[in-house]
DNA sequence: CGGTAATCGAGACGGTACGTCGTGTCTTGAG
DNA sequence: CTCAAGACACGACGTACCGTCTCGATTACCG
């Protein structure tokens, strides 16, 4: 499980790194920002509750924000070992696309995740570094799989072969993704729906 | 200009209000943000650089975040003054939206707004008062132009009718921002305009 | 009470200093440098103690021993107000200088002013700065009285005219010091009597 | 050379020392202190500088000051070999004790041995423990070569035979290391030569 | 048109957290 | 076993800001 390396001027020695702490450490930082949210979660409370000294912390990240990622990525690659290595592809591109945005919407309505990925979002918004890592590392996998979906409906005729797939993904994503970070409505699954005929057969009049 | 009014005790008298300490403070916090980043700006220094005690701030603002906004609805308002209360609208609907999303971003690349817009958009992420308040006053209104204009394409016969242009909307500024908030890609102005082929249109192929 | 003005940056405004604050923080000092000693009282602990922000002892003081030794200052000029502006003057100067120098003996065995006196002391051994507001505060003026006596004693004729008073009194002084700070003997009522007696036929004017 | 060992529960194997790193150890501490003073000398510090591991330091002395009081001593007893056993005795005792009270101002003067004497005399006055063997290992046996050339005068007559002459050995030591430590005045050959006449003047015979 | 009640600049205050440094202990691998 | 190296839990450092709280000194309304 790779870290945000500490910038500073010593880099310590990771073979001799106390997994004990780590583990510690990325469970007391869920935790708290689970509790008391991001803004008034500390470093000093996250070496606290995990029982650990403050400089263990700043050894290995930067930020409260790096420590709060890795103990993300590591979770999410907990969850992502049992299971969904590709998206549905049950031949019918609509009613996969459905599915999977629609599990989306259940999942960023889910408050468990909300604060915590909330909180790095916001956080890659304005920090381009961990920004940078939060896209590479959690993000583009999982655009990535829509990419494969897409191909394959290329492959099967469904979408326009001229269409570059990177690109109609966000068709998908962005919308949903704009409503979710900004509020400006409610994420629901007849909101997933339209989004899908909305994306893919547009909204010209066809002559 | 309307504040974001603090909930303290007692509300202050508005009409004894300095305004000369009212643009200070504006013109410092924007300042502030630009150079050094929200992070590190501070009330300490806004008010140190307005000239101003900080009880002046405190007086009128709940967080240094309503400041910014303030100061940045502010900045909007005087530009808005002169200027689009519409799209532009030449009968050629693609034409209009590649026209528009290319301003737009040329707008989201303008290193000027980069750091102050990233830093309120964030801030609204995490708070949802603030965000809300951002939405209805910066965003929403905007969106109302698209949808605006896209009333009026359905009027023209150019949009399904059976389209709600509120949603529909969002498959223009969705992407847009994603890509802009995530920096996943490039902002180009191809991507604008691919961006208004593919929603326009739709990415499935034709029978 | 002038204090060991800080020297950083910007000079605070003592007019609006707080003497409850003030007063809180000698206390809480004097009274911690009495419990755990001087090298395991804390700025940290003198603050909490005292009910005070840290800041607000490095707005005043640069160090834990200038606190101390305001502290210090505070309480002698404290016990000074009631008394002893001069040393006896009973006609008979070996006597009064047994007493006294007896006095002085049973003051630095009193374990109440040890721990304070000898960590006041180490520190201005080592810093310069310290030890001259140390010497001059406390113990110069100490000294004239011991030098006031003897110029008294010269004036009777019972000490040589060619004395230098300032260096005669550190015969007395300087002996009981060095067995205090260094430990090398007890320091008893006997010692201080010999002393008198040695010293004194060393000045002494002969018949 | 004896050290201060460390009293932690398993004694080390003194056979299997290190003689390199003691001497490293030494010559690491004694460099610092010169350099940076007492206060600013870390263990740390003395470990890196000596390229020597902390636990090193730790295995065989207490505290710093216990490290630089046997650096010191080892220093000591290096300049011991060649010379000084006795105080010079012309059979002129005022003009010895000028001597030597003159080479002990050289001394206290010289900015190489200040550093050093000054830490450790002021941790001594703190710390009794340190203090002790302070006085035991460097002090004692320097006055005791004062008692016992004043012991020689008494034989010669030249001084009060009921004198006490470890008392009167004080008369000189005690002032000049009053005004070395406290700084109250500065130390000059004159000021020794002026101390010899008021002290040896109290203790001589009478005819 | 002077009294008075507010806002204003300034900044001290009690706090919280920061990120760094040093302590003394413990562990690892080489000799 | 000692040693160099250095990670660790811990505690304190001195600094930066927070948001609250006095302080005069304007300043603008009101009687």
């Amino acid at each position: 499980m790779a870290e945000t390396t500490a910038a500073s001027g010593r880099t310590p020695d990771s073979t001799r790194r106390s997994e004990r702490s780590r583990r510690a450490i990325f469970d007391a930082a869920l935790a708290l920002v689970g509790e008391v949210g991001f803004a008034r979660t500390t470093v000093e409370g996250i070496a606290a509750r995990a029982g650990v000294g403050k400089q263990t912390i700043y050894r290995w990240w930067p930020s409260k924000a790096a420590v709060l990622l890795d103990a993300y990525l590591d979770l999410a690659a907990g969850a992502a070992e049992d299971g969904e290595a590709a998206l549905p592809d049950t031949g019918d591109l609509a009613a996969d696309l459905r599915t999977v945005l629609r599990a989306t919407v259940d999942e960023l309505n889910d408050p468990r995740y909300e604060a915590p990925t909330r909180a790095l979002t916001a956080e890659g918004v304005v920090d381009p570094v961990l920004g940078a890592r939060f896209v590479e590392r959690l993000l583009e996998p999982q655009l990535e799989l829509y990419a494969r979906r897409l191909r394959a409906a290329q492959d099967a005729g469904d979408v326009r072969p001229d269409v570059d797939p990177r690109v109609a993904l966000e068709l998908f994503v962005g919308p949903l993704t704009h409503r979710w970070l900004l509020r400006t409505r409610p994420l629901t699954h007849a909101y997933a729906d339209e989004l899908v005929g909305y994306a893919l057969h547009g909204i010209a009049a066809r002559p």
